[in-house]
DNA sequence: GCCAACGTTGGC
DNA sequence: GCCAACGTTGGC
């Protein structure tokens, strides 16, 4: 199994509104950059990643599971583009912001902390243990 | 609001 | 195929 990390940003697509689908999950549509679609692509169901609040919060706020491996982006007819499907699996106890990710020696580099514009991203297991535990969740 | 980093586009 | 111009993202 591996782990990954979703990027929105809270005003376009939030954490309340991924636990709003349930566990029939929603769609992570609207990527239109190859890098991300390409780790998109290498996902399986049951996958595990975080959900990432960009701009005015900068935290991860929780923990979604990969429903479905990649398929077509329903938002757009240009086959080039796919997305999986993911659902909320439970939020961290307390949201591990950029500050404290930035801070963990353990953790600087991670690609969040490298390139931050990208929206989908691999995440290592040494990292998913270090971040679960700095947001009091279990892995 | 600004700006750096990055990706994409299009002219040559 | 290169590179300048442009647009977007996201941290500050």
């Amino acid at each position: 199994m591996a782990y990954w990390l979703f990027k929105s940003e809270p005003s376009t697509w939030s954490w309340d509104d991924q636990v709003a689908k349930g566990d029939l999950g929603e769609e992570w549509d609207g990527v239109r950059n190859y890098q991300a679609r390409n780790f998109m692509r290498e996902m399986a169901a049951g996958d595990l990643g975080f959900f990432y609040h960009s701009q005015k919060q900068k935290a991860v706020v929780g923990i979604v599971e990969v429903l479905h491996e990649a398929h077509p982006d329903s938002t757009t007819d240009d086959p080039r583009w796919e997305c999986v499907d993911i659902k909320a699996v439970r939020g961290m106890t307390r949201p591990v912001t950029l500050e404290q990710i930035k801070a963990e020696e353990r953790l600087g580099d991670m690609i969040l902390v490298r390139n931050s514009r990208l929206s989908v991203q691999p995440v290592t297991e040494a990292e998913w243990r270090v971040i679960c535990a700095l947001g009091d969740t279990a892995p």
